[in-house]
DNA sequence: GACCAGGCTAACT
DNA sequence: AGTTAGCATGGT
């Protein structure tokens, strides 16, 4: 059972404006370090405090200004059910990083960005995103990404603009390898069409990836074609569904290896990472992934 | 050219 | 059960 002891009441004020959401007095909440990060492709950065992204099949907007973050394209009611939710802003980050600072390490990490927060972010779609990351870089990962929203997903429309949700399940349901390919996807297009015909007949209980054991979680996933232990993971947590994995690629691998021992083999990053950080492994994850992408 | 990128599958010992 | 080649694609 993974405890939630470090949700709590929401340290946030939203309130709603002509044209936008305002939000005040939220903490730990950055903009860059949160949607470039790697957890996240659809954020399209439009200047240094201005972000346009598509998620929960709309078009957002955030800016911000100051201390507050506008929110636009968007009402309070919504934002309370759908934007507080993805962006977390139901976590008490206070809480996690007094916990994570103990570690020397971590506490680096987080300096170095104090307000990267997780996204909780659809499940399928971070599935599917995932798949598509395996030996692949951010930029690419993206680029197919877009080609597949564009090719699958449904439009809408902001600002005068056309934008595309990502497509769900059934929209992908009559794509076939060749088109993956098409895409750009390389060796995953088989990987993705294996397993959203099997998503088809035979859909993923969310809840219980979230109440099972992390184990019977990474297992239950790993039965789809291209989800490993490292995407299994990385599903688990950028979908919000639990925070207690710890997604190991190549830069998690060489940082716990240069802090900790050479040697040291994945199960045994992932089982300093339970035991270190426990339930808070995840988000320790996000903060040392990007420490080490800009330090390493 | 070689090597790398948020690895996985399948085919070996 | 553990180890490793092969895999598409594009950037440096």
């Amino acid at each position: 059972m993974v405890r939630n002891d470090y949700l709590k009441e929401a340290t946030y004020t939203a309130r709603q404006e002509e044209n936008c959401v305002k939000l005040y007095n939220v903490r730990h909440f950055d903009l860059p370090s949160t949607f470039e990060n790697g957890q996240c492709f659809r954020w399209e950065r439009m200047d240094s405090d201005r972000y346009i992204g598509v998620a929960k099949g709309k078009v957002l907007e955030v800016k911000k200004d100051g201390d507050l973050y506008l929110f636009y394209n968007t009402n309070l009611q919504e934002f309370e059910k759908v934007w507080v939710p993805y962006f977390t802003l139901d976590i008490d980050y206070d809480k996690v990083i007094k916990v994570l600072s103990k570690d020397p390490l971590l506490e680096k990490a987080i300096a170095f960005a104090p307000g990267l927060r997780l996204l909780r972010q659809d499940f399928h779609e971070t599935l599917i995103s995932f798949i598509l990351s395996s030996n692949n870089n951010i930029q690419r990962i993206k680029k197919i990404i877009g080609n597949l929203c564009q090719a699958a997903g449904k439009d809408i429309r902001y600002n005068g603009k056309i934008y595309k949700t990502f497509p769900s399940i059934r929209d992908m349901k009559h794509l076939t390898c060749r088109d993956f390919l098409d895409m750009g996807a390389g060796y995953r297009s088989k990987y993705l069409e294996h397993t959203i015909q099997r998503l088809c007949c035979e859909d993923i209980d969310a809840s219980f990836l979230r109440t099972c054991s992390l184990d019977q979680a990474r297992k239950t996933l790993q039965q789809y074609m291209g989800i490993g232990v490292k995407v299994a993971d990385c599903i688990l947590l950028y979908s919000g569904t639990r925070y207690d994995c710890f997604p190991a690629d190549v830069w998690i691998k060489k940082i716990m290896r240069s802090y900790l021992d050479d040697r040291f083999s994945v199960d045994d990053i992932l089982e300093y990472a339970s035991s270190v950080f426990g339930p808070y492994a995840g988000i320790a994850q996000q903060y040392l992934f990007h420490y080490a992408r800009f330090h390493l």
